[in-house]
DNA sequence: GTAACTGCAAAATATTTGCATCCTT
DNA sequence: AAGGATGCAAATATTTTGCAGTTAC
């Protein structure tokens, strides 16, 4: 496990440095990929109980550290914010490709959000671009 | 009641016409916006037992008369496919706009969703757009 | 030592399934 | 009449809350 790298997010957000924070965060760092709740779960081997590792998300989302990721299933995916989240903005107008074939959900960090025009009016805070399709493996 | 209309659609998509169908097409019909679970069940008066009203969510959804919103709040909601989608094909790569303030969520079809270029391998079958913010209401 | 975090129990909420009955065609 | 839709009961899944015991700082 990167410690220091897990040691040093968690203490920048003012979270207490616990051993199930460490465990879940370094599961996102290692994982490229967005993740369920189940997902951590089993990551973990159900070592936390299914409460601790709710909050863990929760207190992950509140500091910036992860965001959620919008889905058409109503599946609920977390997935690591870029560093410029941590500080507690939200930069995360990126897209979001979740593979049909396999499942996986994946930030695409390099890719801008076009800007569109909304109606008169109606002020945009956050953009989320959500694309369906075949990732690289499955195709 | 548009009568004819909801007929027509549900005909149209080889659904038998039952009063619960009929009325909670009628609901989407009438409101421009998207709707979760509970407020069709607060538009229905609670007439309809919840696993109808679920049941009847999921048959308008594999007919296409409807489609999910992807939301970052694991909260579902549902709106009214256009005239395209009503024939097995969905052409809902429009743009989702969900007012943070009212909690309105509104399915912006003027508005294209612009196109964008994804990683080498990767192929897009659907993109949605989900933008946060003010609505012109609530500004 | 104190405030915050964890685990357990339980509640609240959301969704699905089975089956007998009723309704649409 | 037959197949599909509905309502009820119950199972399953998901998320939240309260509280006592434990841990980080």
């Amino acid at each position: 496990m990167a410690e220091e790298r897990v040691t040093s997010i968690l203490k920048k957000s003012q979270l207490s440095v616990t051993d199930s924070r460490r465990v879940i965060l370094d599961i996102f760092l290692q994982s490229g990929n967005a993740l369920a709740h189940h997902d951590i779960e089993a990551r973990t081997g159900e070592k936390y109980d299914r409460v601790t590792v709710y909050r863990t998300l929760q207190s992950f989302m509140e500091k910036g550290i992860i965001h959620t990721i919008p889905t058409t299933d109503n599946s609920v995916k977390y997935a690591l914010c870029r560093d410029e989240c941590e500080e507690g903005h939200h930069h995360d107008n990126h897209i979001h490709f979740i593979c049909e074939s396999c499942g996986t959900t994946t930030c695409m960090e390099e890719i801008i959000v076009p800007l569109i025009q909304l109606p008169k009016g109606y002020r945009a805070s956050q953009i989320n671009m959500v694309v369906n399709g075949m990732c690289n493996k499955c195709k």
